[in-house]
DNA sequence: GTTGTAATGAGACTCAGTCTCAGTATACGT
DNA sequence: ACGTATACTGAGACTGAGTCTCATTACAAC
């Protein structure tokens, strides 16, 4: 039982709370590849189910002190091949994480050349529609596998603007 | 005068080579802020112009091993700077260069998972159509001011779809 | 409890990328 | 042609995000 995540669920809702459901689906996944969903693994989880935005290394281990650096990389790279959790490449040298979105919904990012920022944005339904038989029409001559796509916008945020 | 890139023109047809253009036009980037073009910095654009694909810095040493690592990285970053090339991220740890798209055109790529490869691929102008209006309104409430976009399919090449 | 396996923390280590500095090349003014 | 200022270069030291090792600890199953 963790205090990061008291797991006592409310029996006469069984599915009203989404961040228990979360937690369930991640320790599914893990224990697909024989892995436990142990505190530090939840502290991480949790962390990138609220940020609303992707999170670095640092925003990581400013946010939950008391997860060493390497065991926080370590439970990335494990959530990683768990299938929970992705990495992106923003457009400074930090790599960010967010949640797959197996567990959250397909978006979209808007990257800030100057500070790094990234921002998540979903398209519509009609938009995302475009883009995927798009992506078929580009693909289809290279003899290649397309398995996902990414429409990354970049330029400057809100807060960069004002210099 | 550069053995790597002899600019003898033909003056009989003046504007029919488009490498001496492409030469000229970064020279003039250079020159903008203050920098020289170098037989160093030729030899890296020459070859990020003749690749077809963006390269890794392992890419250009093996292909111009006369121009040192600490130089090409220094070149490259140079060039940026001077809006000649540009950096991109691939699905594997290691920066990739090109063009900036001023000099050739607009594109997008296809990234492999599982090799790292990265592949040009250009799109129709209605599709490009598509993705600004797109872009635009993602955009548009967030306050963001946007310069560019990157549409990355990721998946398996060609070559690693065998395994 | 015993046992096998997974997880953890501390810190050594790797290596792509950056920085320093002494030496060299190039443009420009006279 | 010469002097001067500034850009450029190569060698290698250095940085730091990310990885690996290993001794120890937690967990699950029987
Ligand atoms: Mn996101
Ligand atoms: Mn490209
Ligand atoms: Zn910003
Ligand atoms: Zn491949």
């Amino acid at each position: 039982m963790s205090v990061l995540r008291p797991r006592t669920a409310d029996a006469t809702r069984p599915s009203a709370n989404a961040h228990l459901d979360l937690h369930e689906l991640v320790e599914t996944h893990l224990r697909r590849i024989d892995q436990r969903y142990t505190s530090g693994r939840q502290a991480v989880v949790q962390l990138l189910a609220t940020s609303g935005r992707p999170l670095s290394i640092s925003d990581i281990s400013s946010a939950a002190p008391d997860v060493p650096r390497s065991s926080a990389y370590r439970h990335l790279s494990d959530l990683q091949r768990a299938g929970v959790v992705r990495r992106i490449a923003a457009s400074d040298e930090f790599a960010r994480f967010e949640l797959a979105e197996d567990l959250t919904h397909h978006h979209h990012h808007l990257l800030c050349s100057n500070c790094g920022k990234v921002i998540d944005v979903t398209p519509s339904p009609a938009f995302e529609a475009t883009v995927a038989s798009m992506v078929d029409d580009l693909t289809l001559e290279q003899g290649f596998h397309a398995t996902s796509h990414a429409l990354d916008v970049i330029g400057h945020c809100a807060s960069c603007q004002a210099t």
